[in-house]
DNA sequence: GGCATTAAGACC
DNA sequence: GTCTTAATGCCC
């Protein structure tokens, strides 16, 4: 009997059989099968002649591929990513195939729709639409002959092209696939600058060898040439006709980042970012696995691109936290990276300011070389750190009376102040003054969140949201009072400070979209505000050259945090804030208030930077027993009654200690103990032989999924979890 | 995960 | 007794 294993879409921890009835199904293609009452697309992962299902087995129902689109190399990936995440298979495949492929469309390359010129439109010359220029610029792009759609639409509106076609100008038509698939001919390099010795050194390193896996910790500040780095070491492997591979984080990936990469070797890059559509993120995937591109940028699950000819991966900003994918396959794209630059057997460059403590311990411990370059003198001057003791300081929205006035001076020599603060909305919370009372959102248990503007409540945990109340909610009272300070208070307040200086607020409720913020960071950069005001986005890869005072209006909340890895977060934010401000002839400051300017922490990070505290910080982690010394599962489980997800762990725990291979720790309810309505409760294993714990799980899955209080909880496990939130 | 079957409330 | 909703079980 021919049958065929199938890997689907459920959460279950298995395959499925099916009979092939002389169907030709190659291992890593697709087909379509009933299961359950429903039609699901699944992955042939092996064929065999029995099943122990023999008499219930049904028949494939239809085959969608000739050819695998998960060749060897991939479903091996595949398997390495369900054993190490401990997730069920069907759900790796799944995860890993582009959407419109998971929905069963076709891999092949389609026939692309393109615009082409009428006779008309050729007859057409730039004077008879003189009253029309973007409409001639259409024309002129269409002279050479048809081009795709989706290209055009890049910067042509469809208004325009919409005109054109009425006019009898241009037509749609389908071009047979044909994309630069020469791009190693059509390679050249411009504009190229020569590297400095560090930099030389890097490159060679780097590509030393082309055909091995040689994993590098890239570290360098804003300024050092690190892109340069990585634009010649490129340049290395597409001159050997390969592929290169670059992540980055979910903010850093703008048109300039994409551009340079562009106007450097003149060929086509694929980009893969959040708002593609399915069929544009197809046709990256089968353009990169075609080997047509020579370079994909993209975000965290660009890592699952596969490529043709792999030549070099490169994780920029490594340390950056949306590597972590939250939910479903809980991967890490910088850990993942790793894993298939070795298998693949290509160069691999993690690059960082400010590494990971993970990271940094691998390069440490000789695992990954470590190759440093510091600022190049004349391009950026070290931004001085300094910390304002607010304890007793009369503050007006959270800021000391000295900060007030240093910002003034700034503003008076005519340069450009930021505000840190991770807060968005108004204030944090509304306070009732008579009785105390503190509206909270019953699915949370957490306060809401003051959005004035929006005369609305909102909580920053679920996003349920209530107009805002005139009285409290608890005694009827009206005299109630915004708690704390967000972005949107600040703004506010600043307004009456500075009357005449223009602020600009950047957080998520004020920039919506990827363009305005483009175009915030364009005006900033123009001069056209004086005082920036914002949160996170601030740190992520914009560069400001005339902002010479930056304030971190709370730097507490990190040095006292229940996650332990709060203070390496905060290191880290504070080094690229103030890697972000101030150029050689304008020196930034930067200053951290804070009630405790005594902290280590804070002391070590400002008197012998980054490296320095880092290196104590693993030292600090090496004694507490925590990561990157000791590996750590997360096995979490929710309900929306409080106690259910204890009773599983429980049982859970109970069932682990019967070895002694590695501590279980809890089961204790997570940070946030309630969110979006559910009970959350963790369990957490423990052992500084990560193998350990995965083989343990693996052999007694099926023990835990036959528990009969599993079926009360919604439940996942998390490999070298991130947070405990 | 999703659907179908079954058990259990709610109402008359 | 019926109609609706929540819990449970199973997919090759």
């Amino acid at each position: 009997m021919s049958i065929v294993k199938v890997a689907l879409p459920v959460p279950k921890r298995q395959l499925f059989d099916y009979l092939s009835n002389g169907l030709e199904v190659p291992v890593g293609g697709r087909v379509r099968v009933s299961f359950a009452n429903r039609t699901l697309v699944g992955v042939v992962m092996a064929h065999t002649d029995d099943s122990p299902w023999a008499d219930k087995l049904k028949a494939v129902s239809e085959v969608l591929d000739e050819a695998p689109v998960l060749d060897e190399h991939w479903l091996t990936l595949a398997r390495w990513l369900a054993d190490y995440y401990l997730h069920p298979i069907g759900d790796v495949i799944h995860t890993l195939l582009p959407v419109a492929l998971r929905k069963g469309a076709s891999a092949l390359p389609q026939d692309t729709e393109c615009l082409a010129l009428t006779p008309t439109g050729q007859q057409h010359c730039q004077d008879d639409l003189r009253r029309a220029p973007q409409q001639w610029r259409l024309i002129a792009r269409l002279k050479d002959g048809p081009v795709a759609l989706h290209t055009l639409r890049e910067d042509i509106s469809s208004a325009v092209i919409r005109a054109c076609r009425d006019k009898g100008l241009v037509e749609t038509t389908l071009q047979a696939y044909a994309v630069q698939s020469d791009w190693h001919a059509a390679l050249t390099i411009s504009d190229k600058p020569r590297p400095n010795t560090e930099q030389a050194l890097a490159i060679s390193a780097i590509t030393r060898d082309l055909e091995a896996y040689t994993p590098v910790l890239l570290e360098g500040v804003t300024g050092s040439g690190k892109t340069e780095v990585y634009l010649q070491s490129i340049e290395a492997i597409l001159k050997a006709g390969r592929q290169v591979l670059i992540l980055v984080p979910e903010i850093g990936l703008t048109p300039q980042t994409v551009q340079r990469f562009q106007r450097r070797f003149g060929i086509d890059v694929g980009v893969l970012h959040s708002n593609l559509n399915d069929n544009q993120r197809l046709r990256v995937w089968q353009q990169a696995r075609s080997g047509e591109l020579g370079i994909v940028i993209g975000t965290r699950s660009a890592i699952f691109t596969p490529l043709a000819k792999p030549g070099m991966i490169i994780v920029d900003e490594e340390h950056d936290g949306s590597f972590k994918q939250q939910d479903g396959l809980r991967y890490h794209a910088r850990d993942f990276a790793v894993v298939r630059a070795k298998m693949e057997g290509v160069p691999l460059i993690l690059g960082t300011a400010t590494p990971s403590l993970e990271t940094l311990n691998n390069a440490l411990q000789g695992r990954y070389q470590h190759l440093t370059l510091h600022a190049r003198a004349g391009v950026a001057t070290h931004t001085v750190q300094q910390v304002m003791d607010i304890k007793d300081q009369p503050l007006r929205v959270g800021i000391a009376p000295g900060l007030i006035e240093r910002m003034r001076s700034h503003f008076a020599a005519g340069q450009q102040v930021m505000l840190f603060i991770n807060r968005r909305g108004y204030a944090p919370a509304l306070l009732c003054h008579h009785c105390g009372h503190i509206e909270t959102c019953h699915r949370c248990e957490r306060p809401f969140t003051v959005h004035k503007q929006l005369n609305k409540i909102q909580c920053h945990h679920c996003s349920a949201a209530r107009p805002l109340p005139r009285q409290c909610g608890a005694c009827g009272n009206d005299e109630i009072v915004p708690k704390g300070v967000g972005t949107e208070q600040l703004d506010a307040e600043l307004a009456s400070i500075f009357p005449h200086i223009s602020r600009v607020r950047i957080d998520s409720d004020s920039v919506r979209g990827k363009s305005t913020l483009e175009e915030v960071l364009a005006a900033i950069n123009e001069g056209r505000h004086q005082l920036l005001i914002g949160t996170q986005i601030l740190s992520k890869g914009h560069h400001f050259p005339n902002v010479t005072l930056v304030v971190i209006v709370d730097a507490d909340g990190a040095l006292f945090s229940a996650d332990f890895r709060a203070a390496e977060h905060l290191a880290q934010l504070i080094t690229q804030l103030s890697g972000r401000a101030g150029r050689a002839d304008k020196p930034g400051e930067m200053w951290l208030q804070t009630h405790h300017p005594g902290h280590p922490l804070l002391q070590d990070l400002l008197h012998n930077g980054y490296g320095h505290f880092a290196r104590f910080a693993l030292q600090e982690r090496k004694a507490a027993g925590l990561p990157p010394f000791q590996y750590q599962v997360l096995i979490r489980a929710e309900a929306t009654d409080a106690r259910s997800p204890f009773a599983f762990l429980d049982e859970l725990a109970t069932l682990l200690r019967q070895q002694t291979d590695f501590q279980v720790l809890g089961p204790v309810p997570a940070l946030m103990e309630k969110r979006q309505g559910r009970y959350r409760v963790q369990l957490l294993l423990q052992s500084t032989r990560r193998g350990v714990i995965q083989a343990w799980l693996a052999t007694n899955m099926a023990t835990f999924e036959r528990l009969p209080s599993v079926r009360k909880v919604r439940w996942s496990i998390d490999v070298d979890p991130q947070d405990f939130m």
